[in-house]
DNA sequence: TGAACGCATGTGAACGTTCACACGGCACCC
DNA sequence: GGGTGCCGTGTGAACGTTCACATGCGTTCA
């Protein structure tokens, strides 16, 4: 049986004043048990200080209102919500999904809720959806930084008052943990692959998501491409990291640059998109052309060839941005920031 | 300039006992302006009773202290928080992540919040979970009704004496809203296109994780496929509805069926999966085998061959899940419950 | 001139919890 | 037999906001 099942029962039972229209709370507890709010509150709270028949007695009147305890009002009180904010750029984007997921398998694991937005730009950059995040009362901020500046972040873990966690950028920022892939090694890995299958008339397919900001990974793999081959190209942007801008993309940097033999994309999304354009072109992948994508979303093995790929752990460091913002909570935040480095991987398969 | 740039200022300069660790209230803003907390509330939720200059006085108090109405606090006493739960049940299904970003947007677009959460099946089939998202105050709920029979959801809708609308499943269930594309008519979409191109010796990919709920889609399909043809296969069913599992699923379909000329599979992923596979066993699509999917994903367009697949939208469903809550939220919750269907469309690529 | 009204503002209570503290009763011990 | 301590329980205040109502003041009009 429900919690629930009783309830319309009781209600009737008792004939009491009781609000039809809101949820039982602690008061309707109390009375039901006879006790005080104080008692009821003890045992929601395992408080070991009641006696055994009372216990008894305040659990059966509990079940049988299905009382829960209201959590905003204990928030209210207590200044903390076990509830954490996460701030994505798109949710369907499949990189954001897993890093969603993987905060959601941490929270769950440890009691948490996460309220879970997108980024509002035209909001001051992002600012105005991750401060309108405070207000809901959440212990902690995970997100990631796309339009922000490092002087925003810093400005807003100052004065935020709680916890942040920054995904994806490298920047040692005050009272910020920042979780990202090792960008430098990756684009080595990129790097030292394409030219090992002698490719080294590389594009690289970007975009303009992130204008104003240090662009790690596009800075990275040009200064691999710098020592590694002879020539360096300007990227081509697309508006957005997605399949069709992907395509388009490729097709303006094939056309202006007909001598290329390896792309390099921002993701994979886009990457597949480039293949499309390769192959719309009659260009043989990978003897005409090579393409690497980022991310390592599964939707790779499926592509026409398979993609080869950088991988990041992103439901691994979902998790570990979760754990940081617990332990931010239990032991106050670093004050210099902090940045955690994690090791990309080179997936290869059939498109290079 | 933003809200943040004086607050350490303010603090220092007023010298008063203001909580170092906390952010500042209405009681801050009342007292440097100089007016009572009242004024404040009527300042912040516009109200036109406040004096030009008194309203002046105050907005440079808020905008001085970088002062936010804390939602929690006005969530308990309005009733009223304008925050949406959403539950999905597997953030990194792109089909989920569609609906999360029409839901946001949405939200976004009329002042409300969503707070994300994956239905925890082993909490007694998810209800736990639903009923954890109440306590949190949320205004409604929306969600896939996954492992919830009938009977559960109706009891949570009746006894959360809030909105509630379901995704997927068109069910009428007292006080309960659900959108859910037709798939009588997918159905029948699927199997005339199959059958139109000489493919009628059909097999289906299905996936556990709907256990002992009707299971809508299948249903119609094999109502649709006697109804068309004249051979029945029974299901082979996968554990998720992921590449891998679609992959050997079709791989047992195939062994024990292997005249088969077409599958259609439960989702797109599983569709993907079953496109290796088919691959693998060296069968030409679509000239050996055809293969469809369901709900249109963008990746369906990179695969190989690219894949035919019944499109919903579920972004527009999403849209339309929202503002079934916020209208019910205003005009109260058809007591009847209500069946939105939603048209289905066909999207013909090479894999048939 | 004073009753009536309108306007700007303030006050106490409430929302549903928890915290800090107080209280009464019983057992123990010198 | 009276102080000491512990155990179980209750009370008032607080969290940050809004609601319902009250107050005080100036203007209008009979």
């Amino acid at each position: 049986m429900t919690p629930f099942d009783a309830v319309g029962i009781v209600y009737v039972a008792i004939g009491t004043k009781t609000n039809e229209t809101n949820r039982p709370t602690i008061v309707d507890v109390a009375r039901i048990a006879g006790v005080s709010r104080q008692t009821v509150s003890r045992v929601i709270s395992d408080n070991p200080r009641v006696a055994p028949t009372t216990r008894r007695r305040i659990e059966e009147a509990i079940e049988q209102l299905g009382y829960r305890p209201n959590r905003m009002a204990r928030a209210l009180v207590t200044q903390t919500s076990l509830t954490f904010g996460f701030a994505t750029v798109d949710m369907r984007d499949l990189h954001f999904g897993d890093t969603c997921a993987g905060m959601q398998a941490a929270a769950r694991e440890h009691g948490y809720y996460l309220v879970v937005t997108e980024l509002d730009f035209s909001d001051d950059r992002g600012m105005g959806t991750l401060e309108t995040l405070l207000t809901l009362g959440v212990d902690g901020v995970a997100f990631f930084p796309s339009f922000l500046g490092d002087a925003d972040i810093e400005l807003f873990a100052r004065n935020s008052r709680r916890p942040v966690v920054m995904f994806g950028r490298t920047s040692r920022i005050p009272n910020v943990v920042s979780i990202a892939m090792d960008e430098v090694r990756a684009a080595d890995l990129v790097i030292d692959h394409l030219v090992s299958r002698g490719k080294s008339r590389i594009g690289i397919l970007m975009n303009e998501m992130f204008p104003d900001v240090i662009h790690e990974r596009f800075v990275a793999l040009k200064r691999s491409i710098a020592t590694k081959t002879d020539t360096i190209r300007p990227p081509v942007e697309a508006d957005y990291p997605k399949i069709n801008e992907g395509r388009e993309a490729a097709m303006r940097l094939l056309k202006s640059h007909p001598d290329l033999n390896a792309i390099v994309a921002f993701n994979d999304t886009m990457a597949m998109g480039a293949l499309i354009a390769c192959l719309d072109l009659g260009l043989r992948i990978p003897q005409d052309i090579a393409v690497v994508g980022y991310d390592g979303i599964p939707f790779g093995a499926t592509a026409n060839p398979p993609l080869t790929t950088i991988v990041q752990d992103s439901f691994g460091m979902a998790d570990a941005a979760f754990n940081a913002l617990l332990s931010c909570v239990a032991e106050g935040t670093p004050s210099e920031g902090e940045v955690q480095l994690w090791e990309p991987k080179l997936l290869v398969r059939e498109s290079t």
